[in-house]
DNA sequence: GTCTATAACTAGATAGAC
DNA sequence: GTCTATCTAGTTATAGAC
């Protein structure tokens, strides 16, 4: 690491710590409902402390969500190279979701959630990014469906489907319920590639 | 109605108008994002006035989130009735789901993301709710399994795959925008039925 | 029913000591 | 890098006039 950056690494480690308590803050009471006070009193520090690492709340929570987009493009991006034919790319893409939405499911919440408590600059980046992950999907579906492999009404529409049901599971998923990810992930995939199967076409009543 | 009644006809109305502006105004900055001098001011009104329609802030919200959640379970026992057997039930309830999410998206949206600002004793009377229609989609799968119609992993399972599928239209659903809710509603349930029916079985590799 | 006025408190953020 | 102390503004809610 070169000696011309400006954050040294003990304070990158407590920037991420102040990021990790935000964010499970955020996640339990809302942006809004979260106060800088409350934040600090998690990290056992006075509020003023807080502003040596961010210059604002707003700050902070551009930071989590920035960066949660830009893992989920990464490992989407990842996922999809590794496969080699339509439908296992689709199967890679849709098993990387929901186990992204399980494994970071406080962060994958509030990307969703707290779009809204964002400066409309902060929005304008976070969203151009998550406009780019949803054209990766459509275009593994509109591929898909050109190749003849997949039989799909409306390729935006069903990628909208398929997101928010895997996007769905950071909501819902508890620690110490019933099913593993990976089991969740794989009935997932099952009743997804059920639904865009082109040998599915003409069961439908 | 009976003169015993508390409320009059103009105080009802005048509530409505209230829980209608409130209802926007969370779903656009939060709950707590939203304070009573705002809410007040889109209504013209001081914010000392709400307190002579709703005794806190914390009542408006639980009063939207409990109409919400009586409308949505009255109008999917409605719409199960209707129907004569398993697959037109389970088509009735998706259907049902989703133009409910697309026309009273306000108010479904914050029936999810806005539970969490509740008290503890509010928040238990929504979810006794929510649970219980969750129980009414649960057994329309289950079902149907029984009966043979459906081939399903995990009735559990897909039940919050179905709900948060056609649920997330609350989120991304735009007034102006190229589908019709009519039309998402039947794509959506062509998806489903697809997924879960047994004829299906064993398309997946 | 809606108002003015205000109480009691909490918010985000900064100055400057150490 | 973290602290104490504090500024300014905004918060929910109430009292009491009209």
């Amino acid at each position: 690491m070169s000696a011309a950056l400006v954050a040294t690494a003990p304070e990158r480690a407590a920037s991420a710590r102040i990021l990790r308590a935000a964010t499970a803050l955020f996640r339990a009471r809302g942006y809004h409902g979260s106060s800088m006070r409350t934040l600090a009193r998690g990290l056992r520090m006075e509020p003023a402390s807080l502003y040596y690492h961010f210059p604002s709340k707003q700050d902070i929570l551009f930071a989590i969500l920035d960066r949660t987009l830009d893992d989920l493009l990464d490992g989407l991006r990842h996922a999809v190279t590794a496969a080699d034919d339509d439908r296992a790319r689709l199967l890679a893409a849709v098993r990387f979701h929901v186990l992204f939405h399980v494994r970071r499911r406080q962060e994958a919440f509030l990307s969703h959630s707290e779009l809204r408590s964002l400066t409309p600059a902060n929005l304008r980046r976070v969203l151009a990014k998550r406009d780019e992950y949803e054209h990766v999907v459509r275009g593994l579906l509109a591929t898909g469906v050109r190749a003849g492999g997949f039989q799909v009404a409306d390729v935006k529409l069903t990628a909208m489907a398929i997101l928010t049901m895997c996007t769905g599971v950071a909501t819902w998923f508890s620690e110490g319920g019933r099913l593993a990810p990976e089991s969740i992930a794989d009935r997932y995939v099952e009743m997804i590639l059920r639904s865009v199967d082109r040998r599915a076409k003409g069961l439908r009543s």
